[in-house]
DNA sequence: CTCTCTGCAAAGAATTTGCAAACAC
DNA sequence: GTGTTTGCAAATTCTTTGCAGAGAG
């Protein structure tokens, strides 16, 4: 229901600047904020707060803080896929995703469809959709067809 | 993740219709079912699990397992709006929503607007997204003019 | 009567919080 | 040094499960 006050979100594609970027925002880099973003910039996807922790050894607890802390000035993202535990990543990674309910399989979403799809829907509601925080959900082809055989 | 493997939904649009489709579908009408769908007909609008234990006095974990099972039945679905409980509505109600992941408001989209949003994402990714068990999120009019200022 | 369903209590998953010791600067 | 951050443990929230007794048909 909430989503975070975010500091704008700079252009930070690699691990160096964003450990730069953490003094630059006034924080402190600390041990597990430094195990967050070195898990973040070289896993090549979304991670759960369990791997983050897991990759680096420190407190799940410290994970959730400096996550929290990161999104905060603007470094990281989370989103919320299905039922599952939250996925941190990147605030650079720009991904809008669609991701399949049955399976889980995910897929990128140009962005030129969700501007278009945002324009048709804040047209029709007054309110502004985004795909960032929690994703498009669906079915993937194979899923679809599956079920309509059987 | 997973989506319940639904019996094709029926038009049942009163109380009394999904009582006597409960024992026409094999179920017993028991007293939690009673209280489930007394319910979710009565309200105008989705209902948390908590919600609907607190309607009729009986005990949150027989809400969990009937909603489910009327849910299998074809006669009941949920949602998940933002980080809060599921929220459970007769499955004849065809809303399609869409949430302010700030203020929690809702409103409904027009189903044909869906419809080309559902074809365009189609069309692109090869997914079919749908509405109904997560609703789109974005931020209302009001939340969007209150960020721009400040 | 038989099988299903109920309430209660305990377990589970994800996340948050309190607190004293450890660390960044 | 001083204020922040850490790890650990316990609390919270939402949901699920085990079990013995109550209820539906």
């Amino acid at each position: 229901m909430t989503v975070p006050a975010h500091t704008a979100r700079i252009a930070v594609s690699d691990l160096p600047s964003a450990l730069a970027a953490v003094r630059e925002r006034g924080l402190r880099l600390s041990c597990a904020r430094r195990i967050v973003l070195e898990a973040l910039y070289e896993a090549d996807g979304p991670l759960t707060a369990e791997e983050i922790a897991r990759s680096g050894r420190c407190d799940l607890a410290s994970v959730y803080r400096n996550v929290e802390a990161l999104e905060t000035a603007g470094l990281v993202r989370h989103l919320h896929v299905g039922h599952g535990p939250g996925l941190y990543l990147p605030a650079a990674a720009a991904v809008e995703l669609i991701v399949c309910e049955r399976c889980g399989a995910r897929a990128d979403v140009d962005p030129r469809v969700t501007a278009d799809v945002r324009a048709a829907v804040q047209a029709a509601t007054g309110f502004t959709p985004h795909f960032d925080h929690f994703p498009l959900a669906g079915l993937c082809p194979r899923c679809a067809y599956d079920r309509q055989e059987g």
